[in-house]
DNA sequence: GGCGTGACTTATA
DNA sequence: ATATAAGCCACGC
């Protein structure tokens, strides 16, 4: 099963998963969409997202909880407001409360 | 089949 | 804390 999905398609299926109020890191993403050195595919395939609306991507955050440099979405600020919408709370402007609201891997599966 | 690219991660200074 | 280097791997051309 999902072997003829690409890596990017079953990345987008890990995150679209998520659920709101909680947030997943690149390797967490990567790990459960099949391997943990895919780190660079996940933020790759995000970038290339062919479903902005369908996957929340702002939801992934890097392995520290630090938001994207350079959010492709119209600023980091716009993904920071919208985690905070979630009710994700941050421990510094650009630092998500990760160990508090980084979901569990088994959650995804 | 090969090359460049990148929203990562870890290590080192 | 930041900066730089190297390793990692799938996708598109």
């Amino acid at each position: 099963m999902s072997e003829n999905l690409t890596v990017f398609q079953r990345i987008y299926e890990v995150v679209k998963k998520i659920p709101k109020g909680k947030v997943a890191t690149y390797g967490q993403v990567a790990l459960v969409a099949g391997n943990p050195r895919w780190a660079r595919v996940v933020g790759y395939a995000l970038h290339v997202n062919p479903d902005p609306e369908t996957i929340p991507c702002y939801r992934v955050v890097d392995r520290g909880g630090r938001v994207s440099p350079a959010f492709v979405f119209g600023g980091q600020n716009v993904q920071i407001e919208m985690l905070k919408a979630d009710g994700v709370k941050f421990i510094d402007e650009t630092h998500v409360d990760i160990k508090n609201f980084c979901i569990k891997t088994d959650e995804l599966m």
